[in-house]
DNA sequence: AAAAACAGACCAACCAGTCGGTCTTATTAT
DNA sequence: ATAATAAGACCGACTGGTTGGTCTGTTTTT
């Protein structure tokens, strides 16, 4: 990706995590990082282009790190505290992608629109599948419904973006910490939540 | 509110909550509720202040119940068991107004941002309230952080506005049910987890 | 008769996108 | 090596359509 390319996205980054897409023309883009309304339409065909960019980059690299996390763990308990503790920390490196990818995704045209969320519902699938898995080998409560499982922890992370800041008193590490040890109490079988308990996976979290 | 600012408002939620603010022209809600401009601007300053009066509608109702529920109990877990139980209620109240609520407060303007900010930091405070007595005297566990704790509650019960549908397979209560049971699992102490489990609330949940 | 409720043509501002042109870099021909 | 040419990168004035809001006038209610 060219120079001015990376610039102009940064820019639109900051300035749509901001104000939102659409309180920001393209001509304010142009001017917050130095170029041009010709520099930017010689690398995007459109506002909605860019856009898409930003979503694209953002769940791309999500969907890819759940799909290796899954294929590296095979228990569901495993491949459930790797993912939440991946997907918090995107919060950290994709901090204003975060804001615009679940405040502009309304606005995004045609075929953009399907393309982000065919692979947004491929990530809701993904931990859709660990907690079914999970639940169909006893690691995880049997009595609690599995689509709002798994809607409360996707929920649960994602509004992270609504509240984290960078500088904020608490660490990246710390939320995805207190994340992982409401959610494993939550939905964890009486079995397998002292089995968690005395694991290493339990003394790895900080508060 | 007279018949017509009634409706205008009945379409505009509709439309917005479809298509987003920017995606839907004032002309688009004068027609949709079959008056005129000359109709929407007898009663309301702008399209901003409609914004505005949805917000504020919503955000209104969900803190009066929040005050109501902390004066008539006075046991920590009993609040957080009831403000999460009307809260997510709301879904089926105000499905309309929380779309709107998430997605576009980031245009309110001047003066209407700042009333709906305030007001939602109020509740906001209400939950960290309770949840900071609740670790006080015992009844949430005192390791997890309590900020941390409360972002959580709130995200995963307000991603709720992303997914559920009223024609869906799970009612409202079910749901109500599940993030309770999840949360209370991930937050009570050990000693009151039994407690509640033995409770009458616990008995009242239906998944 | 006066005030409130509503209609709809009109306007001014704004904004995404275009287009002809310039400058810089890469490629080819001599 | 150098001139000639093509291609890509970038500029910025301009445009055409859109949209929030106004204004004058008409109807309905008090």
């Amino acid at each position: 990706m060219s120079d001015l390319k990376e610039k102009i996205v940064q820019s639109s980054l900051r300035l749509f995590s901001e104000k939102g897409f659409h309180g920001v023309t393209v001509n304010a883009i142009v001017e917050h990082c130095g170029t041009s309304k010709g520099g930017f339409y010689h690398h995007f065909k459109s506002k909605d282009e860019l856009l898409y960019v930003i979503h694209d980059t953002f769940i791309s690299y999500v969907l890819n790190e759940a799909y290796d996390i899954k294929k590296q763990h095979d228990e569901p308990m495993e491949q459930l505290y790797e993912i939440l503790k991946s997907h918090v920390k995107v919060f950290d490196l994709f901090n204003e992608h975060i804001v615009v990818f679940y405040q502009e995704s309304k606005y995004l045209k045609g075929e953009y629109e399907q393309l982000i969320e065919e692979k947004r519902d491929d990530f809701k699938n993904i931990i859709m599948d660990v907690i079914r898995e999970g639940q169909k080998i006893g690691q995880f409560r049997k009595e609690i419904p599995m689509t709002i499982t798994g809607m409360s922890i996707l929920g649960m992370v994602n509004w992270t973006y609504q509240w984290y800041k960078k500088e904020g008193p608490k660490t990246i590490d710390q939320i995805a910490s207190t994340y992982i040890d409401i959610i494993f109490r939550g939905i964890l079988s009486d079995k397998y939540l002292s089995i968690y308990e005395s694991s290493r996976l339990y003394k790895q979290l900080k508060f």
